[in-house]
DNA sequence: ATTTTATAATACCTTATGGTTGCATGTCAA
DNA sequence: TTGACATGCAACCATAAGGTATTATAAAAT
């Protein structure tokens, strides 16, 4: 976290369960540091921390408005994930066509 | 990686490339030990900590065959992630009927 | 019976991770 | 212009993560 790491992909990003509940606060609606930092229990730095995180890994971006900084969520960055489940698919369908097949055969 | 922790999830299992690799690797069959190290340049030691954290999170299984200790994945895990992802689903959408209203006012 | 192969178990090391506290700075509102 | 509020920043801490090397044990092969 204390991010001397100098990249995070998404896949790392969303390995913590408090960072996957800031995905899904963002996905409402933009928020400022102290509006999200509200739904943990956590301190303020701590959530500053892994936003930083998710915005290594581009899932999500700031502007400054006022003295608020307020964060976006950048759903398309989720494909990443999305596209290397896909891989898996069709792994997935031969064993339903096993099932299927061991079904029928009974 | 040193196994302390009780439980390891998903999200935390595909966190790291090799442990994704490993996913892929056993997808197209089910494989021993030193075949899976066999594809990685770190130590045996090291590949056989990263299947005890697949195998926490459920993702992948292991039966001993005489000497041999072979692997399996499964699959339907991954779909534990596909749910989290389709929660994103419907933000997705909205953005892209955003961009598609503004092709079209153009 | 001995060697080879496959895995298991332990100890150890370095860096990353997730968290803390305290203090400084910039901005808005009275 | 003085608080109050929102954020920034630095130092620090304990434990987890990812890796190594060494030694032990079980099963095949010669």
């Amino acid at each position: 976290m204390t991010q001397l790491a100098e990249k995070y992909d998404v896949f790392q990003a969303i390995a913590d369960p408090t960072r996957r509940h800031v995905l899904q606060l963002l996905a409402a609606s933009d928020k400022p540091i102290t509006h999200i930092s509200e739904h943990f229990a956590i301190s303020r730095t701590a959530v500053v921390k892994h936003l930083k995180i998710l915005e290594q890994a581009e899932l999500v971006s700031a502007k400054k408005k006022g003295r608020e900084k307020i964060y976006t969520l950048h759903v398309e960055r989720l494909k990443e994930i999305e596209d290397w489940l896909q891989y898996f698919d069709l792994f997935w369908d031969n064993k339903l066509a096993q099932l299927q097949n061991f079904v029928e055969k009974e």
